[in-house]
DNA sequence: ACGTTAGTGACAATTATTAGCAATAAACAA
DNA sequence: TTGTTTATTGCTAATAATTGTCACTAACGT
């Protein structure tokens, strides 16, 4: 489906912003990014829109379902493109890569717990921390370590 | 064992400031407390301690291992005295309550779930958000709102 | 008690995010 | 198309949470 059709279906009118900000967030190979991120993505790619509407469309999309909020360790949000299924994250406090799991029998496990305390369960996120393969082995990661540094809290920067 | 010695164990001086937030935060019945309402509490029991200092102290006992850092929905940290083992959370976005839970299942197949990507875990935090019984049933819950209003975000407050 | 050094308190500075508002640009009917 | 309406944008200013600075104190060891 279109950009186009995408925010039309969110109920988001389709302005040059939105489009760019989604399409971006379609074709980048960097899953996790804080508005900033994408401000500056789109920067780098000549499009100049304001840090203010970055933040605001985030919001918009996220409230359209259009992308996933984080809330990793370090405070500063988080975004995703909402496109694949539900899933949860192992972030490298090495080097800020970020890996994707789904573990059904952790899902499940997770629904009889709430049902058992009472809840009806709106969402959840489980973040794990640790340290990849890579950096353990040979000091490096796989994958750019400056684009992802906005995974990394402050202190690591 | 007396907060002097939990302090000295930790490796920090026993300073007054120390001892009354640790004090207070074993002797208080909210478990769950952002700098701000350690702040507060320590206020409305007569204790003068500077927010800075507050901000200060926690990250000190994060780092010593004596409270646990939360990034719950909203952005800001809140803190909890880590002398239950570990547990997860279930967090009520009408009222607050927040509820501990268990479960050995999960944690196992986190375990898994790590090794299987190579990854060495530090931590992990596990946060499910929904609509507790109370709410749902009678529109109250059965602990003090007002009191945790800091585990809300800001734009349900 | 005394001196050394880490810790504190008051306040300034940052950082991330949101609010306000005049200028624009979608949507849509004429 | 063109004009009208109204949402959206791009500044910039304002907040909220947290951290930095630095002179003043209070622990700790002697
Ligand atoms: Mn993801
Ligand atoms: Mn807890
Ligand atoms: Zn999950
Ligand atoms: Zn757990």
């Amino acid at each position: 489906m279109s950009s186009n059709a995408e925010l039309k279906k969110a109920g988001l009118k389709t302005t040059l912003p939105r489009l760019k900000i989604l399409s971006m967030l379609e074709s980048t190979n960097i899953r996790h990014m804080t508005a900033e991120d994408v401000y500056k993505s789109l920067l780098d790619s000549g499009e100049e829109i304001g840090l203010a509407t970055v933040y605001r469309v985030l919001t918009q999309f996220e409230n359209a379902g259009l992308v996933i909020r984080h809330n990793f360790e370090g405070g500063r949000s988080v975004f995703e493109l909402n496109d694949e299924g539900h899933h949860d994250h192992l972030v490298c406090m090495e080097c800020g890569e970020v890996f994707e799991f789904y573990d059904k029998a952790i899902e499940e496990r997770q629904r009889k717990v709430a049902e058992e305390s009472g809840f009806v369960l709106d969402n959840h996120s489980l973040y794990m921390y640790g340290v990849c393969e890579g950096m353990r082995n040979n000091g490096k990661c796989s994958i750019n370590k400056k684009k992802l540094s906005s995974v990394l809290n402050t202190s690591k920067r």
